[in-house]
DNA sequence: TTGACACTTAAGTTTTAACTTAATAATCAT
DNA sequence: ATGATTATTAAGTTAAAACTTAAGTGTCAA
């Protein structure tokens, strides 16, 4: 099918390190070294992750001396909660069912009574 | 960081063919046949994708003749839930301003009264 | 104006993903 | 048994993603 586009917010939170850097800016702007802080990886490697979620607008940035403070932009965020929402009926229908099966498929078996 | 492992779910839902097959299933079981339709791919790639899709369970699937027929399995989707409702507080608080803010940055002005 | 700082951009490598065609497997109908 | 149907697995190609190190760009402080 098309080529996955470097927009797509799907693609830009697929990425466990973007996860983390979204949740990393609720606590409000933070800088790219800051935010580069907890992972074992290079700063330019987080400098392009960073990119990524510019690209899918998740992120904006600013300028403030020499540091560059990333912003959370949540908006594009509701284009998957949309898309989920798509399922939200299946969440409640046909869950505990599908709990079982599960198990029991995966040999966790459950307790006779 | 971490290599995304093929059980992802974010990354399961990252291709925009797996997340059409995925609504798909929402109308019930379907063959594989039935879910390359709409693709302009090779049946082989859709086994593929169908593949991802039942590493990360998001999928199950049962024999009937010659037939496989695709079920949803919804509760992987929980984790994607969990994780953007993290973001639920900001779609509240910033959204009016943020808007504001993007389509100024975008050039869509705003009409001035 | 020089040097340290906080980054980004460039360039190149390695890994993973996404396809293709060809071959194989299981089921069914004759 | 043979051949058609429905699909998967194998094998190989191409493209995209995820990193690395090295070089470059502003900003600040002395």
């Amino acid at each position: 099918m098309r080529p996955v586009q470097e927009s797509d917010v799907f693609h830009a939170i697929a990425h466990p390190a973007r996860r983390h850097i979204l949740l990393q800016l609720k606590a409000g702007e933070l800088a790219a070294g800051a935010l580069a802080e907890p992972f074992d990886m290079s700063l330019p490697a987080i400098s392009q992750h960073l990119r990524v979620l510019e690209e899918a607008e998740l992120v904006s940035v600013r300028r403030e001396g020499r540091s560059r403070l990333y912003r959370l932009e949540p908006k594009p965020l509701r284009e998957v909660v949309g898309w989920v929402d798509e399922f939200a009926k299946f969440f409640d229908e046909r869950l505990d069912a599908l709990g079982e099966y599960l198990d029991e498929k995966h040999g966790k078996r459950t307790r006779r009574r």
